[in-house]
DNA sequence: TGTCAATATACGCTTTGGCGTATTTACGTA
DNA sequence: TACGTAAATACGCCAAAGCGTATATTGACA
């Protein structure tokens, strides 16, 4: 499932998802990404200060890429995954 | 254009050519932003220590959102873009 | 090639992330 | 509802981001 991003939150929620889906835990993670549980979890919680390099390395880690493009029309929730 | 995204770098070099193609200096989308131009060159040039905070705060101001997706064979070039 | 705007750096300062190490606080489940 | 694992926090420390202010550079264009 395609998700949409906006704000640190929301993609600390989203890497959250795929992080379950994918069966690991936030020290499994971490391992993989060279950080510490406590910085997945900063990172999962929005935590506006975490730095972009962590996001990448989080990314790396599960196999993810981004897309970035124009704001659809709406709030920013999944509807436009209907598409 | 759909820009993709796997590490820092790319990600910088990306806004800066949204930034550019809305006619936009670095100071100016550093005033929407809520940040200096310095700060915004830092986050071009794709630094990995700059604030994921500082990231979302550009895709706002250029009106932009991120898609997260399982990352696309190739080396992450515009490549897919075909399909 | 001279000039002005745009971008990259610099310096001192404050704030904060991530580190190691540990502990507390959920949670899922027997 | 007790248990064991996962996740959220804590503390001291170091490195670095972003701030204000300013200055080098770079680049486009007359």
């Amino acid at each position: 499932m395609k998700q949409i991003v906006r704000t640190a939150p929301q993609m600390g929620e989203a890497l959250r998802r795929i992080r379950r889906a994918d069966q690991l835990t936030q020290a499994e993670l971490g391992q993989k990404m060279g950080v510490r549980q406590a910085t997945v979890s900063r990172l999962e919680a929005g935590e506006r200060g975490t730095e972009l390099g962590t996001l990448m390395d989080a990314l790396a880690a599960l196999n993810l890429e981004l897309v970035i493009r124009p704001r659809a029309q709406g709030q920013g929730s999944d509807f436009e995954d209907l598409f």
